[in-house]
DNA sequence: GAATGTGAATGTATTCACAGCT
DNA sequence: AGCTGTGAATACATTCACATTC
């Protein structure tokens, strides 16, 4: 459907291939540094540890942007990515907790390959409220509201205790906010029109060990199971 | 194939299934505390946010062990599926780099829902070694062999900076750590035998950026990009 | 009656393999 | 000759819908 002509890109790009540009986006980033010109898919694929028939795939979801029997700019590709993914502009984020977590996040100090700017830090505790860390100064969760609507707030992270996250995270949505990114070991209730993403530490070390415990178990590998079972 | 009669599960549990079993077990958990007894699928899906469905079919990997017309049982669900992601024995972590994240990750009491203990902090930074972190003594990176085969290490978390991940990451594998999470932002090259998972900050945040343009630029919507690229 | 477990249908993602451009 | 871009094939995952069991 829809053959006209010069159709550069589709919207809608799949989950999956999102998901991977910031990975092509960091890569190109090293080889532009590296005073690289240009790349072909199969050393960006082994560079981001992808197979490159999928990376092409990808990179064909933004538009027709390489050369044939040539690869593609490094400079053009790193422009078109980054566009795409919303970098051009900035985005200010908001970090509710300043734990241990939290001062980690505020500390890191490529936020992201830039493109985001730590606008606030908020926090309950009456200890921590006023102090500074990474050059901000903690304000108290009170002026959640205050803040995301000066500081034009579009990213909240949650790095709060469990116990708090839902309600820092209906306060955020209320004000507007719709996009998350959730530390905290909670599953968040939300209304279509936000995206959640989480970060679960605990959930990882169970992945992980899964895999492990098959690794080791290896010997006969099918039938005690049925004994524990009996 | 194999229509033996009471074969109670398949090895070889979908990797999405995998992933989402730490979830279900954490409500489960709520569950229990709050002393109930049994679960439907659908009241499970709902405190999990899955689809009712896909979390039946997730379970039926493991076995059949609900009840029609009932529901599933929910001690002997937390059994089953502690069992299965490995969790009824302890694993012992090493977490490399004692910056702030990896002060964040020591200090993060509920290390899962146990199942894991921290063995030992290793960092190189002068200044760091020595140091008392939640309970632990930082030793010195050059005592990671030592500390892999002496506290039984099977998975790695790599805290460091991006410079020094790989290098660690070879280290951690040539004394058979096979079970890798990676926080530091770079494509670890690792055998196949090897599972690493990573977490990343800026790639999360890219990704809702992404997002979060798209809910933005809802206005036309289709050919302003044409202009740019014209 | 109520809720599981699962075939069948659908949707999404990956990989192959090669036509088409430079 | 080399490498992209993409249909076709395959693999994986989700969802539907219902027969089966308690």
């Amino acid at each position: 459907m829809t053959s006209r002509p010069s159709r550069p890109r589709d919207r809608g790009i799949p989950e999956a291939t999102v998901a991977r540009l910031p990975l092509y986006l960091r890569a190109l980033q090293g080889l532009s540094e590296r005073g690289i010109p240009t790349v072909s898919s199969g050393e960006l694929a082994a560079a981001t540890g992808v197979n490159s028939a999928k990376l092409r795939k990808d990179l064909s979801h933004l538009g027709s942007y390489g050369t044939r029997g040539v690869g593609y700019d490094v400079e053009y590709l790193i422009y078109q990515i980054s566009r795409e993914l919303g970098l051009t502009q900035d985005w200010s984020v908001a970090i509710i907790g300043v734990g241990n977590l939290g001062r980690a996040l505020a500390n890191y100090g490529g936020f992201g390959t830039r493109g985001f700017r730590i606008a606030a830090l908020l926090d309950a505790a009456p200890e921590v409220v006023g102090r500074r860390v990474a050059g901000l100064t903690v304000r108290h969760i009170d002026s959640l509201e205050d803040v995301v609507s000066n500081e034009d707030v579009s990213i909240g992270v949650i790095a709060t205790p469990a116990k708090a996250a839902q309600g820092v995270c209906d306060r955020l949505i209320a004000v507007g906010v719709t996009s998350i990114l959730n530390f905290a070991p909670v599953v968040l209730n939300v209304p279509d029109h936000v995206d959640v993403r989480k970060v679960d530490l605990s959930i990882e070390l169970q992945i992980l060990a899964f895999h492990e415990q098959r690794k080791s178990a290896g010997r006969q590998g099918s039938d005690w199971v049925d004994v524990l079972d009996a």
